[in-house]
DNA sequence: CAGAAACTGTACTGTTTTAGTCCTGTTTGT
DNA sequence: ACAAACAGGACTAAAACAGTACAGTTTCTG
């Protein structure tokens, strides 16, 4: 049923509980706030550092915060992040593997227009419009408060 | 990394051999010309034809087509055929299945954006769209000789 | 400079899902 | 009556995933 797997959907409610901060957050405290297992918040937040989305810093008063605006982020990125290059079959150029028969292959090359349409469509859905206060708020309003908060953690 | 199983993936190969024909198939013969295993190309034909894509006559002379014409077929559907609603978190309307914090859950109903937008890319894919003599040919063409086939199966 | 707070990387294990197979039953044409 | 084909369900081996743990590094504070 073309799921995404549990720590993407984690991931989203971590990364959601970030928005609505000012600072940098230490990965105990989002577990709290999040209610989701330390050593798996652990887990997402490294792997979004990794890939560009979240930047920490180590030691005393370290933590995780946005890389970047949070409003530019999409979620095809948060689940590209997670889970690799979007690719609905093994069968594709951007995934490295292929089946045995690959040369031989009649559907060689055709569930690109898949992935291609999945893709885009995931571009247009950003991350704060996965914030339940989204549905109330004006969408510039939104964006503004959540470029604030970004400015007040980057400074701090 | 979003994928669709494989048994879907062995179905669009199976669908697109069937396409090329004119008359009635039974499911050995199309694990022949299609190269996948006669096991597994029985259960992907047995849940497209219950899912009313595909229709079977029994009996000897009997075998598999399409229940309506083949260029009204989405890849949505054929997804949906295999692998249920699709949804890509267990928390979402459709899939009946919720987890334990639904009530307290921020996060609910939110992927519901998500899984509209994949949905609606799928619907804009046609299955005839990922035969591999689609990129050579004129999309009327194809679709009048898709058109021909399916009547002449119908008929016979 | 010592210790605590925080991130980094990796490895392991139990559980769940998936893939693939097989068997028994029913329908239909010759 | 027999053979060709579909229908439905049950079972097993393999792969993927979720969750956890641990040993290491960096940085602030007193």
């Amino acid at each position: 049923m073309l799921k995404v797997n549990k720590l993407t959907d984690y991931a989203v409610v971590v990364l959601c509980d970030l928005l609505r901060g000012d600072r940098l957050r230490s990965a105990a405290d989002l577990a709290t706030s999040s209610g989701v297992p330390l050593p798996t918040v652990s887990k997402i937040l490294k792997q979004l550092a990794r890939t560009g989305i979240l930047q920490s810093a180590r030691g005393v008063n370290g933590g995780y915060g946005f890389a970047r605006p949070p409003a530019g982020i999409s979620m095809a990125e948060v689940i590209e992040a997670l889970e690799g290059p979007i690719a609905v079959t093994g069968c594709v150029e951007e995934s490295g593997e292929c089946c045995e028969f690959v040369h031989q292959c009649p559907m060689s090359g055709h569930w690109n227009a898949v992935n291609v349409a999945i893709r885009k469509s995931l571009d247009e859905v950003r991350l704060i419009d996965m914030l339940p206060e989204a549905r109330f708020m004006d969408p510039e309003d939104l964006t503004r408060v959540i470029a604030e908060r970004h400015a007040a953690a980057m400074q701090a």
